[in-house]
RNA sequence: GCCAGGGUGGCGAAAUUGGCAGACGCGCCAGACUUAGGAUCUGGUGGAGAAAUCCUUAGGGGUUCGAGUCCCCUCCCUGGCACCA
């Protein structure tokens, strides 16, 4: 026992006590309108984190980074009188335990509910004020009936490009609503992943390989489901702008979607056919640069465009043929490798260049995409680096059709400039020869403006047996959606979780369960993992309510306001920029525009936390053996001064690298709090001490009491939780050798410590009162303190003297002097008088309150 | 290549509108109390110098009485996108 490290106070005892005392009593439940305790005066905020997927791991120290920062505001707001949802739940359907399953045979859900356990204690014992009354677990058929119900929404509607938005699919008018639906299905080129045995949407391959696990991942057409969220572009797009997010992540956004604006442009092809009459076909092209089209000396299409089946001559085939296949085997990563050579071949036909009638070569190559545009291109080699190197590769005419501004070299220029070899538009600057030349390209039926996004559709459906079953069945080669009252669709119980290889989902190896009826047959694929995730903060509003998603009223409570975005602040890692948060907006847009929403954006204000890395200042992972465990963390220091190192490490928004000292300096000064008003007795036993006075503070001990209410209060509303800190450190020291300590200081300092240390300050502010018998209510339900700026100011203030912009003097003065009495005064000390002695003052400048500047030569 | 965000002591970092650079913490040094110290308390701690003083916010230039902060150029780091026509 003399050996066992001395706890420096005892939060072993203290935290466990806190945490249990707040379930009990149910603190940190709010209340929804008409619940009992509701209060309709106090206004409403909404502070969310990015729900985990419980791992098997456990918690790592990443994760209460931003729940930590969520906390201290969800804590502030509360005692400054704001109803607060502050929930916490699981995003548990996902690949691990599906693998887990395969591997050892137990069931996903039996793992997800050991994971969900373990997680949940690790973040009870870090004394978060969840209210966990409204936990929720994506993979609950009580939660993902709901999931599945907004896919019947999505389903059941389409976008009105007359209204800009989506409308349900009977006010559709054309003869096949199909064709329209925001969900379709369609034969395309998917990413597929062999390993993982399931296709993967755009947003999750990264370089050719799977984002979970860096699986070789190739594209291959498959039949699959389809959300339009492109018929969204525009809007996801403009909103980001009424949005409080960092400006890097409206960026992503932006970039994501891509918006370019310019032209279609309708080329005139022919080719002969195989009974040897003469065709004629349009090669539809976009461009941003309408201005060059003077300048095509070539078209250029996919190898996988369909017309190249179509317009390859006869005697080109072989070639075209075995340029396809070579294309087809390279990976992602070797073909849009920008440094390789280009590579393509000719088709042997042609084009007429509408703007001069000249003919004009079709090649097929690889640098241009299907997927993007038309899938096909005018080839302007003089003011595109990617024609250019094309053109001088496979020695294609180079004609210059913009005069750069400068003396730089017209070939290779790509900028803007004035147009010239092209009649309609010669001597115009190049903006106003694209509105021209669009113009004139328009009135002669050969093309129009255009704008063109990068956003695919997402492909939203998966070869997975954990996750969420598709309310759909397939009847006479037709899929259908199923009643509202047939969900939640459960999936069923297998022996063999693995997917098939062949691209066929796991749920098809349930005979029984994929035969709905005597005609009809399930949808065998299932939602991926964002489905759970793209409506989950609706859901917090009301968790357990089974006839609606979410109840009317608490969706207009606790998603209304008077800004577009429903949850006040919104908390989680950068990963996410592009992937959930525009998925998760499309779906409140889908579903704000069918009125089942009140506001048309899910999240107002976006803050990422910074992530942690390991002690080495590398990132933190198993195999570098740098990963540092909450736990232990909290056993040796305690959980408020986890909490509270995780806050002082720095900025949240700043990657930092972690550092077990810190933590020991912080657990260091919430102990100094402790022995602040804890002293030990000649047992050995804590009790409160004698210094402790309920006496009027002294005017230096108010003034630092005022500053640090201002400083936390400020800190914590700019989320800048390292200097609040600093500041309660501060005030912490001044007190440290004080013959008396004044109860009330410390009562309104324990206050402001709440949020960052809970339990310690429970604790104290429950013996405070015990003794002192005046004030009885928990600490939580204490209101914030205020400050009076009258006690921060100073009669006589330092104001420096600086010559030359040196800093050379200081002077005691009183904050009412004038500028002409501070250049006197500055001018009068005899240390700058010497120094200025042998020179002309040039200029004397006085700022009240800070200095006086003398420039002399 | 393009876009965004950064670069401040030995380390994590502070620094309203341009106004005393380095708050607070770690580490280190010294002292006190101690059988002991990896506890606690006190003092010191950007660099050079005995000192006066000089130098110092990635580097260079500029604007200004005054620049970490504003402008221009260069270098480096992190993240994202990447043949997007």
């Amino acid at each position: 026992m003399n050996n066992a490290r001395r706890k420096p106070y005892p939060f072993d005892q203290i935290e466990p006590k806190w945490q249990a005392i707040w379930d009990e009593r149910q603190l940190f439940h709010a209340p929804n309108p008409g619940e009992k305790n509701f209060d309709p005066a106090k206004p409403k905020f909404y502070i969310l984190d990015m729900f985990p997927y419980p791992s098997g791991a456990g918690l790592h120290v990443g994760h209460p980074e931003g729940y930590t920062a969520t906390d201290i505001v969800a804590r502030y707001k509360r005692m400054r009188g704001f109803n607060v949802l502050h929930p916490m739940g699981w995003d548990a359907f996902g690949l691990p335990a599906e693998q887990y399953a395969i591997k050892s045979g137990q069931h996903p859900a039996i793992t997800t509910r050991e994971n969900i356990a373990k997680f949940k204690a690790q973040l009870k014992r870090i004394g978060f004020s969840y209210d966990w009354q409204r936990e929720i677990n994506t993979t609950d058929p009580r939660y993902y009936k709901w999931t599945q119900w907004v896919f019947l929404q999505i389903y059941n509607s389409w976008f009105n490009p007359e209204t800009n938005k989506a409308e349900p699919i009977l006010t559709y008018r054309g003869k096949n609503p199909d064709e329209v639906r925001l969900a379709y299905v369609d034969e395309v080129p998917v990413w597929w992943c062999e390993e993982l045995g399931t296709v993967l949407a755009n947003e999750e391959v990264i370089d050719g390989r799977s984002e979970i696990g860096g699986f070789q991942a190739v594209r291959r057409p498959m039949r699959q489901w389809m959300l339009r969220i492109t018929a969204y572009a525009e809007r996801l797009l403009d909103e980001l702008e009424g949005l409080d997010w960092p400006k890097g992540i409206k960026l992503l956004q932006r970039n994501w979607i891509g918006r370019s604006e310019g032209a279609l442009i309708d080329f005139n092809c022919m080719y002969v056919d195989a009974q040897g009459t003469l065709m004629t076909y349009h090669l539809k092209v976009f461009t941003t640069r309408p201005d060059t089209v003077y300048g095509a000396t070539f078209m250029v299409i996919a190898p996988e465009h369909p017309l190249v089946d179509v317009v390859v001559t006869e005697e080109q085939w072989p070639a075209v043929r075995e340029y396809r296949e070579r294309t087809a085997r390279k990976s992602e990563l070797e073909r849009t490798d920008l440094s390789r050579e280009k590579t393509g071949v000719f088709t042997g036909t042609y084009a007429i260049n509408p703007a001069n009638n000249e003919k004009i070569p079709i090649w097929i190559a690889d640098y241009v995409l299907l997927g993007y545009g038309t899938g096909a291109i005018m080839g302007v080699p003089a003011h595109d680096e990617r024609d250019l190197e094309f053109a001088r590769k496979f020695d294609l005419p180079i004609v210059e059709v913009v005069q750069p501004p400068g003396d730089e070299h017209p070939i290779g220029f790509v900028g803007e400039g004035i147009a010239i070899n092209s009649p309609v538009i010669d001597g115009l600057p190049s903006r106003e020869a694209i509105r021209k030349i669009t113009a004139w390209l328009e009135k002669r039926g050969a093309g129009k403006g255009a704008i063109n996004y990068k956003l695919r559709d997402w492909l939203f459906s998966r070869q997975r047996y954990w996750g969420e079953p598709f309310p759909i069945v397939w009847e006479g080669g037709k899929h259908r959606v199923l009643d509202e009252n047939e969900l939640p669709v459960v999936p069923p119980p297998l022996d063999d979780y693995k997917p098939s290889g062949t691209g066929e989902p796991p749920l098809a190896k349930a005979k029984d369960w994929v035969r709905y009826s005597e005609k009809a047959l399930r949808e065998t694929n299932t939602m991926p993992q964002w489905a759970g995730s793209c409506w989950y903060y609706l859901r917090f509003c009301d968790p357990q309510n089974d006839e609606r998603f979410v109840g009317e009223e608490a969706e207009r409570y606790w998603m209304g306001g008077d800004k577009p975005g429903g949850v006040d602040l919104y908390v989680g890692g950068t990963e996410h920029a592009v992937l959930h948060l525009l998925y998760a907006r499309f779906w409140h847009k889908v579903l704000f525009d069918l009125g089942y929403l009140s506001k048309p954006e899910p999240f107002q204000r976006l803050v990422n936390q910074g992530i942690i890395l390991g002690e080495d200042g590398q990132k933190m992972s198993k195999s570098r053996g740098n990963i540092v465990n909450p736990d232990d963390v909290i056993d040796q220091y305690g959980a408020d001064a986890f909490r509270s190192y995780e806050m002082f490490m720095g900025p949240l928004e700043q990657m930092k690298p972690w550092s077990m000292r810190g933590v020991e300096g912080v657990a260091r000064f919430l102990a100094r709090v402790w022995r602040l008003l804890m002293t030990e007795n000649q047992a050995g036993e804590w009790e409160l001490s004698a210094k402790l006075k309920d006496v009027d503070p002294d005017r230096a001990q108010q003034k630092i009491t005022h500053a640090t209410i201002k400083k936390v209060t400020e800190d914590i509303d700019s989320l800048s939780f390292n200097t609040a800190i600093s500041q309660m450190m501060i005030f912490v020291n001044a007190f440290t050798n004080a013959e008396v300590i004044p109860l009330r200081a410390m009562r309104t300092f324990l206050v402001l410590l709440n949020p960052f240390a809970p339990h310690l300050s429970s604790e104290l502010w429950e013996k405070l009162g015990a003794k002192f018998r005046d004030q009885q209510e928990d600490i939580t339900e204490q209101s914030w303190p205020d400050y009076d700026e009258q006690l921060l100011v100073e009669d006589e203030i330092e104001i420096v003297v600086q010559v030359n912009g040196k800093v050379r003097d200081r002077m005691k003065m009183s904050i009412l002097a004038t500028e002409d009495e501070m250049k006197a005064a500055a001018l009068a000390n005899p240390k700058i008088r010497k120094l200025v002695a042998e020179k002309t003052i040039r200029k004397v400048v006085a700022i009240p309150k800070k200095l006086v500047s003398i420039a002399a030569s």
